[in-house]
DNA sequence: ACCGAAGA
DNA sequence: TCTTCGGT
């Protein structure tokens, strides 16, 4: 449904892009489109779809395509660093601006390119002006345009697959902050991107914080005596630099004074000039469709329109729940409850509505996460009476990526009665639907004992978070960067040139052009790769070889963990991670926002790293990690004699196999050997194949094979355990783990020998992966509501995958973690046992 | 094999 | 979107 109809505009709306942000996107995102003679389309195309798009959908009257013009803007007289890492714009993208800007306007959109200030500042000076008469529809992705809404003023960005919308009534239920006061917040918190440092230390939380105290960078100078010693401290430094950096990320509201409303109306009357532009740069999709469009004048709104709409009431006198199928749709902070063909408006969560909801049969919601995160009240809603709607598509289909409401209510769509503007009503039947497929695959015990149940506590461990240690991050970050700096100088002196290390095509080009270095392997997309796989086979051929991969190792280190970590700390120095529960096709659980489940480990800087993860004062973390649990699972699952037996005595298994394979005693088995059994091992829980196995070892394909074959000779059972299980798969075109977990693998009876094989290999490894994730996810049930853990006040913290970290107060921290590994190694009763290891520390890297 | 983040 | 690299 287009804008208009869904915010209520009353006047026709116009609508300012900002250009070169999908400019820049379009060239990124499709790098190999080219006319036929070579010439790069790719960001004409973008453009040009999006356009179609809009048009298509929107109908506007009014558009203003923006563009950043070439020279500087004041913002570089302003400060001379500012976006001085962001590289001038590449040759392959600059000669499409000109064609792009007459196709324009051959589609008789009007288009503006700025001068001695950026696009963004032209958006917001025209909106800031446009916005008395009409309302104004920002489309773009920077944040920073969010400093414009206004009740008038909206935030748009359709090109993502789920388009996002952002009014000024979101913006304040999300943010915290008022739009004006973006600027203070991001001189204060910093942005990478246009090189703007920010206060070291200070992150969103703690800017946040700030700004509620003093409403501006002004208030917060006049009030710097209110602030405590160690905010003083930390922000004094600065006090001066945060007023320059605000007036970079503050959008020009003067310019363009010369522009009105008028000369943006879209004009389209001749469009055979616009068709053939299309055609000389040879947009056939394109040209079709704005062919079809010319000719005939759609007015469908795309949307299937089923069921009548029922006006929802304002609800003060709340319908009786009792015993019904209910669905629940939040709405900011406000609430929308469908049952029995009515729809019923709230305001807030209420304990009278919490109350009501909770005599329920069921309650179907869109996201049982974000229903806990909503209001602490609704904890009270027994957990067995909601139904999650994303959790159930999930448990239905592990491998689409979007669980949203939307994008589930339109697969459903033919199977609807209800109105889409009914969405509490809609929510309400889609649990219906869902019930019954859920029903029918068996999958009510894993939903009802597993992944309902987990919710609140994975919800617990991201309000919990871990503590950093703010000292030694800075300690290393400064550290690491000045090697950063003595190898950047090292490598441009070896490689006789400067170019962007960071940048895997210049240094191919460096690397393999300019130094005529021979590359040996691959990209995937059949490109001289710069691995460090590949670095390393080069390491002779030139010195620089090593000083890159150094430099690597370490900028990997400084940008995806030293810099951007302690910038999401809360007050007490502490990191929240969401654990998503619906990301994987295997049904382990991923971690974003910072994502702390690849927090380094080995190598030179892995313990410094976690060492930099730390208990509160006076409490302790014990960190309890299943030993080799997929080769366990893959035990008992085959009950191969060799692994049951390995495993019962607790023996090194890397070990045991190597002394399988080579026909040794275990006791003489070389590192070589073991490290060889180890990789085959990993590699046949990934269902790998011989010629990565080969690749990993470096063995001939021959030699690899007949590894394989020495494997499954000496480990028979196993080997059936593999065929079976692809048999299963072939019957069922799916498999399932121990908990009844399913992932549907059409492939694997594809006529295409490559997605077979690969659906076989997918088949292996999700039962025995994700086999492992039920099993942890049930110790983590059963962690939660141990009464001992509780009363010894321990707060799970992390999950990894095969590990849990908990903060316990010090005194009890051994009493912890015996009770944890028995608990974990009990959750389920296989042929093997279910070993744990586990430690006690002060920090991350202790307690391994 | 399964992920997420950063950079271009 | 692709490449790379950190984790399991």
């Amino acid at each position: 449904m287009s804008l208009k109809n869904r915010l209520g505009f009353t006047r026709e709306p116009v609508y300012l892009i900002d250009g070169s942000a999908f400019v820049y996107r379009g060239f990124y995102a499709y790098p190999d489109l080219k006319r036929s003679d070579g010439f790069p389309t790719n960001a004409m195309f973008i453009v040009l779809r999006l356009l179609a798009k809009l048009l298509r959908e929107e109908k506007p009257a009014y558009l203003g395509f923006v563009l950043d013009g070439k020279g500087p803007t004041f913002r570089h007289a302003l400060m001379e660093s500012y976006k001085a890492q962001r590289m001038r714009m590449p040759e392959n993208l600059a000669v499409q601006i000109e064609p792009l800007l007459e196709g324009l306007g051959k589609m008789g959109i009007a288009t503006i390119v700025s001068h001695g200030v950026e696009a963004d500042d032209v958006l917001a000076s025209l909106a800031n002006r446009f916005k008395k008469d009409r309302p104004v529809v920002l489309v773009g992705a920077d944040k920073d345009l969010q400093q414009c809404l206004d009740e008038n003023v909206y935030l748009w960005d359709p090109s993502m697959r789920k388009e996002k919308l952002v009014t000024l009534e979101s913006f304040r239920t999300h943010q915290d902050l008022v739009p004006g006061q973006w600027p203070d917040y991001q001189a204060l918190v910093g942005d990478k991107a246009d090189n703007i440092p920010g206060i070291p230390g200070v992150g969103p939380k703690t800017a946040l914080g700030l700004l509620k105290r003093f409403p501006s960078l002004e208030a917060l100078r006049d009030g710097f005596e209110r602030l405590s010693a160690k905010e003083q401290t930390r922000l004094k430094p600065h006090m001066e630099d945060i007023f320059l950096y605000r007036e970079l990320t503050r959008l020009k509201t003067d310019c363009c004074a010369d522009h009105v409303c008028a000369q943006l109306k879209i004009n389209q009357e001749d469009m055979s000039a616009f068709l053939d532009f299309l055609d000389a740069y040879e947009f056939h999709s394109l040209k079709r469709e704005f062919a079809r469009d010319d000719a005939r004048d759609t007015n469908a709104s795309g949307h299937k329109m089923t069921g009548t709409f029922v006006e929802p009431v304002h609800g003060e006198a709340l319908p009786d729940c009792a015993g019904k199928q209910v669905g629940m749709i939040l709405e900011g902070k406000g609430v929308r409850i469908g049952l029995e063909g009515r729809e019923y408006l709230f305001d807030a969560c209420s304990m009278s509505l919490v109350t009501a909801l909770g005599t329920a049969q069921s309650i179907a919601v869109p996201s049982l996460k974000d229903v806990l995160y909503h209001h602490r009240l609704w904890y009270l809603v027994p957990l067995g009476t909601w139904f999650d709607i994303g959790l159930a598509e999930y448990l239905l289909d592990p491998e689409e990526r979007n669980y949203g409401f939307e994008r589930i209510r339109d697969g459903l769509s033919g199977e609807l009665d209800t109105h889409p503007e009914n969405p509490a009503l809609t929510a309400c039947r889609i649990g219906e639907l869902l019930t019954k497929r859920l029903e029918a695959g068996d999958f009510i015990p894993l939903m009802r004992e597993l992944e309902l149940p987990l919710i609140p506590v994975l919800v617990k461990m991201e309000q919990n978070g871990i503590r950093l240690d703010l000292e030694a991050f800075a300690a290393f970050l400064a550290e690491v960067q000045e090697k950063l700096d003595q190898l950047t100088t090292a490598i441009y002196q070896e490689a006789g040139t400067t170019f962007n290390i960071r940048s895997s095509q210049q240094l191919a080009e460096v690397l393999f052009d300019r130094l005529g270095i021979v590359s040996r392997k691959k990209t995937p997309g059949g490109k001289p790769s710069t691995s460090v796989q590949a670095l390393e086979a080069l390491a002779d051929a030139h010195p620089v070889i090593n000083s890159i991969l150094r430099y690597r190792t370490l900028e990997k280190l400084r940008s995806t963990y030293l810099e951007p970590l302690p910038k999401l700390v809360d007050r007490e120095n502490r990191v929240h991670t969401h654990f998503n529960n619906l990301a994987t096709a295997t049904g382990r659980l991923s971690s974003s926002k910072p994502n702390l489940q690849n927090i380094p480990i080995r190598g030179e800087f892995g313990p410094r790293m976690r060492g930099c993860f730390i208990a509160r004062p006076g409490y302790k973390l014990v960190a309890a990690d299943y030993s080799q649990i997929e080769l366990r699972i893959l035990a008992h699952m085959s009950k191969d004699p060799h692994l049951l037996d390995a495993f019962a005595r607790n023996e090194d298994i890397h070990a045991r196999t190597a002394a399988l394979l080579f026909d040794k005693e275990p006791e003489a088995i070389q590192a070589d050997e073991r490290r060889k059994a180890k990789t085959i091992n990993f590699g046949l829980l990934y269902g790998m194949g011989p010629q990565k196995l080969g690749k990993d070892l470096g063995l001939t394909l021959k030699e690899a094979k007949e590894f394989i074959a020495r494997y499954f000779s000496a480990l028979a059972k196993v080997k059936t355990f593999y065929t079976d299980v692809e048999k299963r798969a072939r019957a069922h075109g799916s498999v399932t783990t121990i908990a009844g977990r399913r992932r549907l693998l059409p492939d694997i009876n594809s006529r295409n020998a490559n997605l077979a094989q690969q659906a076989r290999r997918m088949a292996i490894n999700t039962v025995v992966q994700g086999s492992a994730a039920d099993v942890i996810k049930k110790a983590m049930l059963a962690v939660d509501r141990d009464p001992l853990l509780h009363k010894t006040g321990s707060r799970i913290l992390l999950q990894v995958h095969d590990e849990l970290v908990l903060e316990v107060p010090a005194e009890n921290a051994i009493e912890v973690g015996e009770r944890l590994t028995v608990i974990m190694s009990g959750v389920y009763d296989l042929d093997v046992p279910l070993a744990v290891d586990w430690g006690i520390g002060d920090n991350w890297a202790q307690a391994h």
